[in-house]
DNA sequence: AGTTGTGAAAGGGTTCACAGCT
DNA sequence: AGCTGTGAACCCTTTCACAACT
């Protein structure tokens, strides 16, 4: 995975500020054990106690953090409600966002309900299917459009992710569609390997997949190889 | 992350043989997209072009597949349908595997209609949950069984997989439970850093997250700097 | 004494480029 | 001519280890 070119916040740091994309997966699991400290009451924590919480190395989480500040006191750690805030900005997700949902099948249909997204400042805005019978109707307290609505609809939303939970056939041009719409996001369902336009970033849920890796980790890792800390 | 020994099924390779976990990850894919284009009746295919419908490089597909065996001919490339042959017994999944599903809420039951595991060579064998209005009626076709039930009926079952879809209250015990049954890999929906027993691979699959990497990559990537053949 | 942030080193993964083959 | 499989080079990521600090 190439390290990627950030736009910083501070333009003296402008040219060649790079970004893993393994550092900014990680800032969002650093941000929900932080969110179970700070209900649990903790005020500061020090690296090698939140590491140990989310399985990386001390090391490697200071490196993390020290891309984006410093946030750490030399006596004190971090301060949890501090670094919370602070990793929330840089992810964006400092402010509730527009998504939308495409495909009310039954995994559209948990995700829509799924309380997770709301709680981590993802707000699904519009919902639409191809299927006429679900159109008009409401789920989970939205309406459901029609796929031939989705211009009209999503050019009022400042949304710029969208997920794909529909069927197989006809999701590139669906892509086309939505890269033109403004998203320049998707979160991926689909089975398929997507051809992204440009400045479209896609991630891939393969839940199948995930089964494979431990398929093959359970056939192939002998047990003393299997380490407590095996991380993704 | 770090690479895993193997045990190769050749012993002459025995010592020292070492496989990337994103190899393993990418097989999935190869193999997806190797079944499309049998589908399709496409009989051999060049590393180029396989390579060009998956999204990653020529030169990665070779090696990913070099560490396996050697498949392709210089004449006429890989066997599409032998080289499936060959991922999927690398991966396990040439029979079907029992895996066993915990939690029956909206997820679980999602997960549970949810054909490509099937496909994929996964049989969902039992499921569970706490809730006592739910145990004994049937889901899909399968039965509900009380947590209680858990030793007793997984143990019939050779399943060396399970699927955690419930909430986070008592997770980490649930986690030991199931490695005193066998059990060696989980797929964790359940948003929370789970302590991993010795012996024992977890796959976290954390929606939001990904929903965070793109939310991030919208606001710090400048346009140009999206590449088409961002992938994971 | 014990912590953070970070140069430098080590380790791991990807790509280059070509020998060997058809 | 054009492919595969692979040593070697390159690049990226993690870890080490320590100066600066409280």
């Amino acid at each position: 995975m190439k390290p990627v070119k950030i736009r910083p916040r501070r333009p003296e740091l402008w040219d060649e500020q790079r970004i893993s994309l393994r550092t900014v997966e990680r800032l969002s699991t650093y941000r929900r054990v932080l969110e179970d400290l700070n209900g649990a009451g903790v005020e500061h924590v020090y690296s090698h106690q939140l590491a140990k919480a989310v399985g990386v190395t001390p090391a490697q989480l200071r490196r993390d953090l020290s891309h984006f500040g410093t946030f750490g006191s030399t006596a004190r750690g971090y301060n949890v409600i501090a670094l919370i805030r602070a990793i929330s900005a840089d992810l964006g997700t400092d402010r509730v966002q527009n998504v939308v949902l495409i495909g009310l099948g039954n995994l559209g249909r948990t995700l829509l309900s799924y309380n997770n997204f709301e709680d981590r400042g993802f707000h699904i805005a519009a919902v639409f299917d191809i299927d006429a019978d679900k159109c008009g109707k409401i789920f989970a307290g939205r309406r459901c459009y029609h796929m031939d609505e989705l211009e009209q609809v999503v050019s009022g939303l400042e949304a710029t992710v969208a997920i794909l939970a529909t069927r197989r056939t006809g999701v590139d041009q669906l892509v086309t569609r939505l890269a033109r719409l403004g998203i320049n996001g998707i979160l991926n369902f689909v089975p398929k390997a997507l051809v992204s336009p440009p400045g479209m970033f896609i991630e891939d849920v393969d839940i199948s997949s995930k089964l494979e890796k431990l398929s093959f980790l359970a056939k192939n890792v002998p047990r003393d190889e299997a380490l407590p800390d095996l991380q993704e």
